[in-house]
DNA sequence: GCGGCCAGGTTGGCTGTACAACTTGACGCG
DNA sequence: CGCGTCAAGTTGTACAGCCAACCTGGCCGC
């Protein structure tokens, strides 16, 4: 039985638990999930509140679920958080690793069309634009160029150029990311690049745009950072009953 | 007002409706929802139902939600339904381009460690390998190398090697495909890549692993696609509400 | 004009109920 | 032994209701 601090929603705490028990392999690897009712006693709530809370290990793709059945036992693998995927920072962290970066250059000047059609600003509206390289264990991993609006623009470049983290900060000012879309391919590497991460011109990096938005839906960063190959990979999850990875062709 | 006909549950009744209508522009890029107990009313459902459809337009990243406040429409885009992000040729289909395929290779064998462990094979259980080039407009741009364990992977041996589609014939085999777990990063051509691709081996080649699983949670496809640059890109949408999206490091 | 307060509107969270659809295993029949 | 049938168990879908948390805009006082 979990006791509610007002803090966390009940079904998240629950879904926090039953996640601890899947990583620790209290099911099993393949094995089977109480029955919903069975839970709900266990826990002392609703069955739409253990609903819920299955709900998120499903779309984390850590349990199946099938009318009839009970639900099985997908993978122990331990699951992002939704800040660790946002933050660079808190991500490597959470995997022990030192995350650090250094602020390359500032700019601020009018939007281009896409930038305006990305961030939703009117003609003429200006836009901060900063270049990052960041470093895991001091070694230069990916070359990071975000877009901000004005207000926002003015909070990143008033931050220590040393900041490991500007996520972090960003939140302390009221700036909360609840949305984000992401573009993974490749591309080459320019001679800014080159030199930042230290491999040669042309060379292939890891590509990933993002766009996040703030819990209202007005976007607050358009970014686009470039990985050295071989040092992260991404990972999604998807299933028929939530689909959130897609394919594009390039345009 | 939607007729229940039996085949679709309600709620994915009225979510494929508003797509529609967010498609359309009929509250605007930025506008907002009307209230859930209007939907309800509007038509003739409960708000339980209606909220069960909003959030699924919540997890493919077209509405924000937010306590005190009416949803915000985020994007138009067209989101694609989870078979057009399993099956390539639906895929490819659905934004009116011309898929082919031929398979260039099948193979048995007992699994290796690593094909055991994905497939959750036992020692000495073999597979089937099959390794395949995909067009599209009769141009290659990806090749797929996919291990099958036995009783599926004869169903792939059987099937002309020219069919465009494996999915289709495999689903009308009682195949199904619920749940996929992609990571995605950058490695190089071997030289059966760049024979079949048609550029020069090391060129660098977007990489897409895959591990799908049935609706009882059993493995039943582990593929490693290599896509040619500038062909396809990956998009992801991710929120604090409902986490799909994570890196790694390469390991 | 400005700022704080408040009421109304809206979504989040939780409970309870009911039935439908489906899976599984046991049982019995041929 | 194999097969179909059946009952029990389990999740999916839908409904209704209640309150809390939160946002917005308008009103009022200063």
């Amino acid at each position: 039985m979990i006791v509610a601090d007002g803090r966390q929603a009940m079904y998240r705490k629950v879904a926090a638990e039953l996640r601890q028990g899947i990583s620790d392999g209290a099911y099993g690897s393949g094995g089977r999930l109480p029955a919903e009712a069975a839970l709900a006693e266990a826990y002392g709530v609703s069955r739409g509140t253990i609903r819920q809370a299955l709900a998120l290990l499903r779309a984390d793709g850590l349990v199946t679920s099938r009318r009839g059945t009970r639900r099985v036992v997908l993978g122990t693998a331990r699951v992002q958080t939704f800040s660790e995927t946002v933050s660079f920072t808190r991500w490597a962290r959470s995997l022990g690793e030192e995350p650090g970066g250094r602020v390359v250059d500032v700019v601020r000047r009018p939007a281009d069309p896409v930038e305006r059609e990305k961030l939703r600003l009117a003609e003429g509206e200006e836009v901060c634009l900063v270049l990052r390289v960041r470093t895991l264990s001091a070694v230069p991993v990916m070359v990071e160029r975000s877009v901000y609006p004005r207000h926002i623009g003015e909070i990143v470049a008033g931050l220590d150029p040393a900041a490991v983290s500007h996520t972090v900060p960003l939140e302390e000012h009221g700036v909360r990311f609840t949305d984000v879309h992401h573009t993974i391919d490749v591309t080459y590497a320019d001679a800014d690049d080159a030199a930042l991460l230290g491999c040669r011109a042309g060379a292939a990096l890891l590509r990933e745009r993002r766009c996040s938005t703030d819990p209202t839906g007005s976007p607050v960063e358009w970014s686009e950072d470039r990985y050295l190959p071989g040092t992260v990979a991404f990972t999604v999850h998807n299933s028929s009953a939530a689909t959130a990875l897609s394919r594009r062709t390039t345009t």
